[in-house]
DNA sequence: AGAATTATTGACCATACGGTCAGGATCAGG
DNA sequence: CCTGATCCTGACCGTATGGTCAATAATTCT
């Protein structure tokens, strides 16, 4: 049920560090890291300055535990591309789960967003490192699909960069969407749509 | 030859004032608005702090000034659509121009990025505004291709949404494309062949 | 050349912000 | 209910940063 790390977390610890990262998901995610202040963290915390600081040392890092905290669950989704299933499905399924988390998670895809632009100073090993393995493996996958003819020639690794920049845009541009389509539009049930039809009018063979 | 606008400019009011927003672009394009300070502004231009708000009142001028005066700029390419030419080549040729435009001036780039993740508090009524008119004339042009049969039937909207997103991000992202290719790929020559491909294959009827 | 305008800067100010600390409040275990 | 550990905070510190200003230098114009 509850996380059983390497140190031992008191009741109150847990909440209030979970409190914490939550206030700071939001501050971070729509200032930045240099534009979120830890008076903000703590306000959106319910809790003190101080005494965020007293969970975290730093305002660092807070921002480095977050990050790292939710680059699995924001990398989840490309690894359920499963070998054995109809090619474009599982595509199409990758692409619309992507979708659904930039709709419901906005704030992780901005707080991304803010550290790529900044030229990922806290992930920059990752990218090369772990990130990179896991495209590796998606790649191998999609490369697989289509060399035995299943899935139309393209760049896998391209493919997958244009997944995320299309599906990413709908959370770390929604104002510009928003602003450009006017009222009276679902921009991510539209999305949803015109991305099927894109990656199937792309990759069907 | 040079600008002559509203108020006279004397020499060294134009060279400096050109120098300010050049440093300032670098500046705010790394770190975003609040990441960049006047010194490192001052810095890349070669002059002073104050100095530097001799000729821009504040921190804030400078930003609003070099978003407005890129403006035109950045969205000139849209304009170019001929209503008259091949529509498959116009939407193509736009793709390339904007992509080409992603790798020439990767720090514009980068610097709407920011604005836009920060809820584009400068940019908020050119938004819903001047952009939204734009996109309105691009979305009328595409609409009577699509409405002749000379396009395939997509969201207009969504169509120009996905060629900023995919073009844009590999300037913005850049440093998480490059590490995720490794070494030994040119992302924007692949990208090229890519998108023409991708739209390609979208859009033909 | 000399007056008037424009350009430049060192020194300075006020505030915001990340972070510290001593001491008090609260809680868990015996 | 006592004690030790954990939790919390007001007050404070040093620095960074946006911005000001008076004084000086450079430029322009006649």
């Amino acid at each position: 049920m509850t996380d059983q790390n390497e140190p031992q977390l008191t009741r109150i610890q847990q909440i209030n560090r979970e409190r914490i990262l939550e206030g700071a998901l939001t501050a971070f995610s729509a200032n930045g890291f240099r534009g979120a202040t830890i008076d903000q963290i703590a306000e959106a915390a319910g809790l003190s300055k101080p005494n965020v600081l007293y969970y975290f040392g730093s305002k660092d890092e807070i921002h480095k535990t977050l990050l790292t905290a939710l680059l699995d669950m924001w990398l989840a989704p490309m690894l359920n591309l499963n070998p054995d299933g109809d090619p474009l499905d599982e595509v199409l399924r990758y692409v619309r789960t992507k979708l659904h988390m930039s709709r419901d998670f906005p704030r992780e895809s901005r707080l991304f967003a803010y550290e790529i632009l900044q030229g990922a100073p806290h992930l920059s090993e990752i990218l090369g490192g772990r990130l990179r393995l896991l495209v590796e493996d998606a790649v191998g996958i999609l490369a697989g699909w289509i060399g035995s003819g299943r899935l139309a020639s393209v760049d896998p690794h391209h493919l997958i960069f244009s997944i995320w920049a299309l599906t990413q845009h709908y959370a770390d541009f929604e104002v510009q969407v928003r602003a450009v389509l006017g009222p009276g539009h679902d921009p991510f049930a539209e999305a949803e749509i015109y991305l099927e039809n894109m990656f199937r009018r792309m990759l069907e063979v």
